[in-house]
Formats: structure tokens, C-alpha cells, sequence
DNA sequence: TGGGGATTTCAGTGAATACAGAAAAGACAA
DNA sequence: TTGTCTTTTCTGTATTCACTGAAATCCCCA
């Protein structure tokens, strides 16, 4: 598969995007490829495509897999797989917010509570302390926002979205 | 300054998740501290208290200055510098999201219009234009959301948050 | 059970990044 | 100016992380 200028840019740019968000390079090139390939491509074809190594792109196809960014597909006759990007660009922000919360801010949520508590004992002083409180409450609002709005159904979500800053003119004028 | 054990956790853990988030380790940690500390302190016993480089600290905190995190608080009759960090969460979490919109975000979604665009001319397939142009739409979607969102009075955005999922019930049956 | 293609694992290499320590620059008082 | 204290810049080093290529494993078919 060759590559035109713009969907080179378009690659590089992903990958670029991807390496600053907690992806490494390779793994977000071949989401942006596999993104905008209409037909399944096999991993062979895929690394000749980037020019990176065949493992390299094994690696990063497993990966894309665990986060559910990518499928398999088979094809009749041939052995070898064939993947395919999720369609859908709201399942790939779903699936980074999804992942980065569970790995990156559920487990300092967690210490901070843990740090929080255990001052008690240890003569952290009340003030600190208080701080550690109010930084998990505030940690605690974003998730429970976070989890409430993970739930709506998608079409929900859209609208949210759509409207914008729109939807505070919903809001009663006096909120708790 | 000597740190309890629930501050020294408190610390680490702050380090770990900013080195997660894009910033280094050395400068998530002084955040940490700083934001614990119920005074302004000194370059000199931040480097001391965390263990780090007294450059170190001096470069860190001229990052976390730039970011609008922490600030400059002058003692009288001292020539030193002494550090603050902001004190509400909140003005962390808008600054945070504002930095890597500015310096991750658009510059990729520039770059994926201009792809868009460009490939008119390179001979890329309609149908991945189409792709192309599909993923700017969402991503200007969250931008265009985001910008406004940042723009409501803090006791708007406080208001929605705590709302949580329920403002969903506020929609029109049939949004558009 | 053996052979061949496809995939994964693993160890070594290379590049990027953070860090420490030294040197330079800046501010202030005498 | 000179001396002292503070801060910043610079350069070499260490660490971390991604990547490659080779070897091992897996899977399917004959």
C-alpha cells in the first residue's frame, strides 16, 4: 500500500499526537493507518507501509486489541489476519479516556485517599491533611462526572456535545 | 522541612501520575509539595525536601510558572524567591487541559484539515478523505466543547459537574 | 508427524529525556 | 567596585523507552 502525501501528514501527525499521550508512536501510526484504510489490512502490509519492523507492529497490534481500538478479520482462504479500525472516532475517545483513568488517576485517587486517612496517625499536621481531603474531593467529582457520563447512552452524549456551553441556559438558576 | 509519611506517599504518587500526564516527575512532585505546604517556600529547601538538584527545582519551577501553577510570593527583607502553588484544584485542572489542548490537540488537528484539504490535489481516494474529514469533524466537535465550557463562570461549570449525569434530564426529548 | 507460513517473545541497540554538578549571570549591600 | 547570596544556564551522564532482528512458538494442512 502506498501512501499519498496527505495521508502520510495525516499518519505522522496521529503518531505525533499519539507518543504525547501516552501511546508510543508506532502503536498510534498504525491506529491513524488502519483508520483510514477502507479495506481489513494484514500485519505484513502494514509494516511495510510504516517501515517499521514486523514485531514491532505485532507488539503494537496487541495492544491496539486490548484497548479494543482495533479487530480481526478473516479472510476466507487465507491464514493470516487482517485488522480493521473501530469505525467510529467516539469508541477510540471512549476507549483513551477509559484506559488512562484506570490506569493513571484511579490509583493516585486511591493513594491520595490511603495518604489522606493514614495522616491521622503519623502527625501529618491538620492543615496538610485538610489539603489532601479537598484535593481528593475535587479528584472524586471529576470521576464520579466522568462515570455518571460514561453511561448515557451515545446519543445522549452527542447532544451533550452538540449543545455545548448551551446547555447551562438549562440549568436552574439556583443550583445545589 | 521533613515530610510525615502521608505527605512523602502523597508526593510520589502526585509525581508518578504527572509523569503519566505529560509533565516529568521532578515537576509534578514540587507541585505536590507546594500544594500541600501551608507556607510559601524557597527553591533551596524544595530541592532539600525532595532530594532533588537545587537546577533542577529551578527549572521545574520555572515550568510550573509558566503553566500559571505556582507563583512568586516575596518575604520581606529576603532576597529569595519563595513558591506557592495554586491553591484551588480547579485552576489546576482548566490550566492542565488548556496546555495540552494548545500544544497536542490543535497542532494535530490543524495538521489533519490541512491532510483533509491537501489530499484533493495528491490523488488520495475519496473515501479516505472522507475518513479524514470525518475525524476533523469530531475532533472540532470536542474543541468547539471544550472552548465553551471554559468559557461559563467557575460556578456554572461547578454547578454542571456535581450534576453529574442528571442534567441529561434537562434535554428536550428530541435534541437535535 | 512433519513442513511451512504466520505470529509472538526476547535480548540487544539506539534515541530521547531527566537529572546532577559546575560554571555563569544577576541582584544587592558595603 | 567588590564580595556574597541567589538563580539560571550549560554540559555530561544515567535512565527510560521504543525499536529491531533473531529465535521460538503457534497453527494449519498434508
Amino acid at each position: 500500500m502506498i501512501l499519498t502525501p496527505a495521508m502520510q501528514s495525516f499518519v505522522l501527525h496521529w503518531g505525533e499526537m499519539g507518543a504525547r499521550w501516552g501511546t508510543n508512536r508506532s502503536v498510534a501510526q498504525i491506529h491513524a493507518l488502519l483508520h483510514l484504510s477502507p479495506t481489513p489490512l494484514p500485519a505484513e502490509e502494514i509494516a511495510e507501509t510504516l517501515a517499521l519492523a514486523r514485531s514491532n507492529v505485532s507488539t503494537a497490534l496487541r495492544e491496539l486489541q486490548s484497548w479494543g481500538l482495533v479487530k480481526v478479520h478473516r479472510e476466507l482462504g487465507d491464514r493470516r489476519d487482517h485488522f480493521v479500525g473501530v469505525e467510529n472516532m467516539f469508541d477510540l475517545v471512549q476507549e483513551v479516556i477509559k484506559g488512562r483513568r484506570e490506569r493513571e488517576f484511579a490509583p493516585t485517587m486511591e493513594a491520595v485517599r490511603r495518604a489522606a486517612e493514614a495522616g491521622a496517625e503519623d502527625g501529618t499536621p491538620e492543615d496538610v491533611r485538610a489539603r489532601m481531603r479537598e484535593t481528593l474531593e475535587v479528584m472524586e467529582m471529576f470521576d464520579t462526572w466522568y462515570a455518571e457520563m460514561s453511561r448515557l447512552p451515545r446519543s445522549t452524549q452527542l447532544s451533550m456535545l452538540k449543545m455545548g456551553a448551551r446547555i447551562a441556559r438549562l440549568l436552574p438558576k439556583a443550583a445545589d
